[in-house]
DNA sequence: AATGAATGAGTGTTCATTCAT
DNA sequence: AATGAATGAACACTCATTCAT
């Protein structure tokens, strides 16, 4: 009668793929049962319900997420430095929770409008704030350029970075530090090449 | 009063903009037709099935879109004049159907696995090919950095275009023009600040 | 403002032949209307409903075969030839009304517990009533069998008749008067071949 | 408690018996599982779909009916006793699926246009076959008569066995083999009486 | 006479969930 | 821990019918 918590983390996981690959709305119970290996009503001996595995996977996800991030901002960075940070974490983050990121980036939007998932809206608030007082500290102290919008700034980089998260294959190509320096080269630098254009990293 | 078309119109931007906020997979039929003014049977007056109705509403996208993506194509601009304008399109492009690109955004992926939706995975190689070419093109000119990884820099390119569908809003603060000009110096500029930075525009 | 008699009658054998061809509850109103060539919803300017048109279709084929049979039995014949005009009638009518028939075959058993069509049941007993004193007055007269069941004779008489209906193509190989020679002289004679077989017809 | 497979049987039966009552379109799935003691949904843990029942029905049926035809053809028995074995199987066949042959009577025509029922045009094929060649055997034979046509003896023959499954109940007044026997009483000796007339059986 | 658009009840089917074993 | 059978609400869709024009 103990709970075998590896069992958990199993079908947990499982599920995490199907609903990344299908959507979570279009994606069954059953569907997530057989690629576990067992029946679809025996998941209710693990979870409660579909909606308590989104959430478990979603929390789990966000918990690391953060704590990667308080460690950043914690350590008192000049602004590219913290914004150099940040990005990596994140795709960092995109290798270990592949699964958890896509489902995030596809289905956050709507499901913060119900109750249960509330903390998601919670979490885009401290979200858009660090990238927001940093991209602005960084123009306060002359390091990023005056003349963009940092809001609309802030948005182009938050979305192509999780939705890297849909491409992205652990154990490919590139290691996500190396994409993280090609993305960060591309959004300090730019992409057009200049007359002393200083190559980067 | 028979200009009946008009009602088909009506009810395809209804079911578009339901599809864009909640999914497709989590609209159901009644909630269009709730939108829409009638009931859930009377749509099927108008269509054969909800499936054909995101049928409809993603051809109506990618062939308007084709339709410009190409006449930028034909006319023989230099790379970046190219990439310039085909960012520029495509914030136009999100600007008139807002909804269309969020739902092809959000459910292409999985959509392009049937048959019936087929002709997605055919647009996407079109537009991975003019895209690549381009930033080719450029590399080749001396117009673009060598260093980066171009199939990463497209990647990163295309998905930033395209999920700004989930956050604008038309009619708001920024003209789709505005917006492609904000993006288009980031990303060939860079944010970083440096000795002699051109200002784009 | 005149009803034009001539349109409703094309309108209900249309509906009688895709009756016969699909079964009545297989069978949809629009599919009746592409057939007459109009819209489903004009249907009603002629009928009050699907179930009226099948109401009517049945009582045109029972009122001319009722005529008929009643013809037959008031001229006062002998058993055989009783019998051998009823036979006639029968496949005369299934030339005539060829869908009506089949339809009568396939769906009176269920339909005629229903109070609407309560006269399914009533003209079946006539019938019955029709068959069983020929049969007996046959028997007793000494030009039937004695050694057959009369109710399990009437009943194979009955169904090889109607059932007719599915198989007959009127202006096909046989008359129907052909038929119900062939009919009549299996029934009457057998089809074993003996000694003295006298030939029927 | 482990023995399932006899729910499916019962709700099979069951099925059968409402589908041969009321006909297959215009039983509603609901109606199945009420007479069979479970919800609508429940259906579908034993079954894919209705059509699939119907099928199952129809194959089990046909199944049965070829293996004792197919014993009787192989055993060669002259053209009257072959005749008389396969009329007495038929009726067998009736007392024991009286539902699933009244089903087949009333659909198979329609249904064989399906792809999926398309065997039943297969098993009708090699049921005319097996008829016409041993009436053509008896007449060869010098057994049955010359003068008769021999496909509307065989349609005939058919069809008033097959039909026989909408009135026949089992347990009722006559076993299968005396129905069988007046029937071929009647087919092969005629039910006029004449001199030296042979009682049959 | 007929159309076009709609209704509303009902259909087959799906699916998250429950529960005795 | 897991199964097998079932539930019940919801779903996409159908269809006979209505009615203003």
């Amino acid at each position: 009668m103990r709970p075998a918590p590896e069992r958990r983390r199993e079908i947990l996981d499982t599920a995490a793929e199907v609903f990344a690959a299908q959507g979570y709305d279009a994606t069954t119970v059953r569907r997530i049962a057989d690629a576990a290996g067992l029946l679809a009503g025996s998941l209710y001996y693990h979870f409660d319900s579909k909606e308590s595995m989104l959430d478990e996977i979603l929390r789990a996800f966000l918990d690391e997420l953060w704590a990667r991030y308080d460690a950043v901002l914690a350590a008192v960075l000049g602004p590219r430095e913290t914004l150099e940070a940040l990005v990596t974490e994140s795709f960092r983050e995109i290798d270990r929770h592949r699964a958890a990121v896509a489902i995030y980036q596809k289905e956050s939007r709507h499901l913060r409008e119900q109750p249960r998932f509330g903390y998601l809206a919670g979490s885009q608030r401290r979200f858009e704030q660090a990238w927001l007082r940093t991209l602005e500290r960084g123009v306060a102290a002359g390091v990023f350029r005056t003349d963009l919008d940092v809001r609309l700034t802030y948005r182009f980089v938050r979305d192509t970075v999780w939705v890297a998260a849909s491409w992205y294959r652990p154990g490919g190509q590139h290691s996500p530090e190396e994409i993280a320096r090609q993305y960060l080269s591309m959004v300090l630098e730019g992409v057009a090449l200049r007359d002393g254009h200083r190559t980067y990293g």
